[in-house]
DNA sequence: ACGTTATAGTTTCATATGTAACCATTTGCA
DNA sequence: TGCAAATGGTTACATATGAAACTATAACGT
C-alpha cells in the first residue's frame, strides 16, 4: 500500500490553492450538483435538455416572446436558444410564428403539449429546490437569498 | 413598437417558474459568471482550460498523485482527467511517471514550468475570489461559508 | 499457480457547445 | 428614395464533454 499523499514541497514558497475552501470551486460543485439532480428528473421522463427546459420555463411566463428576448431572460446566447427552439418546435412543445411587423422576429409560445409537460416538470423542479432549502434553517435561507441578491 | 411582453395566460392554472427567483438557476448564473471570469484570466495568457487548471491546482498541493486521486479531488470524471493530463504532459506542465509497485498507476507532479505557471495563476484566482467576497460585508461572508458547508 | 474479478487509464463515438460567418430584414440618415 | 449599418436568427466548423467499450495490470479466492 503506497504512502498517503502528503502536501507537496514542505518548502512552501508556492502557496497552492485549496480547492475545497475556494469559493468559486465550491459554488461550481454545488450548482452543478443541484442542476444535474433536477435535469435527471426530466431528462429520463421527457427527451429534453436543461437549456430546452429553461426556454420552456420562460415561455410559460411570457407569451409571444422573440428568440432574442428568451436569450436575455435565460442568460443563454442566441445560438443556444436557436438550437433549443428548433428541437422544441420539432417536438411540438413550442409554436413558432413570425412577427407581423417585423419578419425577422419569431413569436413563440408553448403548445398544448408544451404546457402539459411544463405543468409536470415545474412542480418537480420546485420540489428539488425545496429539498435543498430544507437543509438550511430559516435564518440561513434568509441570508442566502440576500447574498445572492447582492452578488448577482 | 410591439407591445411589452406581459405574463402569459391570466387564467393562471399553470404556475410557471420564475427563473430569476429560482435558487438553482441563480446559483448556476453566479457560479458560471465567477468561474468564467477566472478562466478568462488564464486562458488568454496561457493555453489552458478550466479543467486543466483544476488538475494543476491539485497537483500543486499533493505530490505524486495518481490520475484517479486527482479525479476524486477535483470532482471530475476520470476521462476528463485523462484528457487534461495528456494535454498538460504534452505542454510540459506536468510530469507523468509510472508507479513502482503498480504499473497501472501514474505518478504525477508539476514540472518546473508547471510550477512557474501555477505561481502566476494562483494569485490571480485568489484575487478574483477576493473581488467577489468584497461585495459582501463580514457577516454575509461568514454566513455564505456556513451555508456552503451545510449544502455541500 | 490459475482463472475470475476489480482497478487505472485510454480510446472511441455520439452529442453538446461556442465562435464566427452568414442570410434576411429593418433602421437610420444623406 | 437608396444605401450603409444594425438586428434577429440560422448555419458551419471546430472543440469540448460524457458514456461505454477497451487494454493492461493487479488482487482475490480457490
Amino acid at each position: 500500500m503506497p504512502a498517503k499523499r502528503r502536501p507537496a514541497p514542505p518548502t512552501a514558497e508556492h502557496a497552492p490553492l485549496q480547492l475545497e475552501h475556494f469559493l468559486p470551486y465550491r459554488l461550481s460543485i454545488l450548482s452543478n450538483t443541484i442542476s444535474q439532480a433536477i435535469a435527471d428528473d426530466y431528462q429520463s421522463r421527457y427527451d429534453i435538455s436543461m437549456t430546452e427546459w429553461r426556454v420552456m420555463a420562460v415561455l410559460a411566463r411570457f407569451e409571444g416572446m422573440s428568440a432574442r428576448e428568451v436569450a436575455e431572460r435565460t442568460a443563454m446566447d442566441k445560438v443556444a436558444v436557436s438550437r433549443a427552439l428548433s428541437r422544441l418546435v420539432a417536438a411540438d412543445r413550442v409554436d413558432r410564428a413570425t412577427h407581423d411587423n417585423d419578419k425577422r422576429r419569431s413569436v413563440l409560445s408553448l403548445t398544448e403539449s408544451g404546457w402539459a409537460m411544463h405543468d409536470e416538470v415545474a412542480p418537480m423542479a420546485r420540489a428539488r429546490e425545496r429539498d435543498v432549502l430544507a437543509k438550511l434553517d430559516a435564518e440561513e435561507q434568509h441570508w442566502l437569498t440576500r447574498i445572492l441578491d447582492k452578488l448577482l
